[in-house]
DNA sequence: GATATATCTGAACGGCGTTCACAGATTGCA
DNA sequence: TGCAATCTGTGAACGCCGTTCAGATATATC
């Protein structure tokens, strides 16, 4: 009875690491059907009985880069739990940056699905994204002990977006790409002269 | 001998304008070639007389969105001039933010329409984002008259880059959308925060 | 062992961007 | 004006895509 349960679970996950594999090569555009059915040792339709589309594989696999981003970040925060909350916000924003920029396609592929059209977004979406705010929330609340929630709410998307802009646009070539060195250093130019 | 011309000419005009108003409505991904055939009354091949691919087409229309754009940000820069300079970046940011909000899907095209696959950047790109940097690096420049000229480049583009992420994500409703009042005061706490 | 249920199969469907052999119009030249 | 050369428009056809579905197959239940 386990048997037929094994099969399911094990192509699945085949299936998911398969395209992980893919979009970590090629990115989301590269990602194929038939090609992961091959891969897989399966028919095309078999993937219809585990995802409702390729977009439902695509975010099983956001869902895992999007726990390794989390933990890259909660490294990073561990690491620099003796430093000053300006440092820490600092030590966090390249630990994302060395992350966008070792697992490029990956982490891209967390913004650049479409997840809009069908239900609402997933619940793990937003308790990922919430656990990131809440590592830029606790620093923030030390160098700006007076601030009310609102504001404090406000500040923390205001500088998850600025570094996630920074990041976007120094790692695309056609925008205004530069090396990482120097995106770290923008990084810090605009965190520093914060508070 | 103008009549050939004309004819081409108006086409290719037709063309792009169905496009551009294409994408403003339904964006990029709505973008049929069939579509723009059975608009502009000619067959899908005679599209093809006039650009290389779709790809050629969108980037004609983020040309135009690019200027418009331009305008914009330089609108609001002549309009601030008196102000000092923070508070021009400041307006400036603002400008960018209301033109993203109206023309969301055509200022979203600007970003995802891929490029860097064929040939090098077109110039008109590097142009227009040239400009957009110069509005930005002018207060800047009055801000810290002491800081070297490598650093406050970089310093040019951190900050478009923040307040470009500001903007992206505030608009986008999956991961920290949230109502247009609220970027602009976002984008306000990080400016007024710096120098 | 027989029946019912769930899964897998892969050909087929509709839609897409792009191509190409052909038809038609326009131009340059005698 | 007539004729050939050249360029432009045509739309069926090509190859690829995600997705579906009737039929085959394997498992679970009795």
């Amino acid at each position: 009875m386990g048997k037929v349960d094994e099969r399911r679970a094990a192509l699945r996950l085949k299936l998911i690491d398969l395209a992980e594999a893919q979009i970590a090569e090629g990115g989301l555009v590269s990602l194929r059907a038939r090609d992961l059915a091959k891969g897989a040792g399966c028919a095309v339709g078999a993937i219809y009985n585990h995802f409702d589309d390729l977009n439902a594989l695509i975010l099983e696999v956001n869902g895992r880069t999007f726990t390794r981003l989390g933990e890259a970040v909660g490294g990073a925060v561990a690491q620099a739990e003796a430093l000053d909350p300006k440092q820490r916000l600092i030590a966090m924003s390249h630990a994302y940056l060395d992350f966008a920029a070792e697992q490029q396609t990956l982490w891209r592929a967390l913004f650049d699905v479409q997840m809009s059209l069908d239900g609402p977004v997933p619940d793990w979406y937003l308790q990922a994204l919430g656990g990131l705010f809440a590592y830029i929330a606790a620093p923030l609340r030390e160098m700006f002990p007076d601030m009310p929630e609102a504001e404090l709410d406000l500040m923390t998307r205001a500088l998850f977006s600025s570094v996630h802009g920074i990041v976007l646009l120094g790692l695309e070539r056609r925008i205004s790409g530069v090396p990482i060195d120097q995106i770290r250093e923008m990084i810090g130019q605009v965190l520093l002269r914060i508070g």
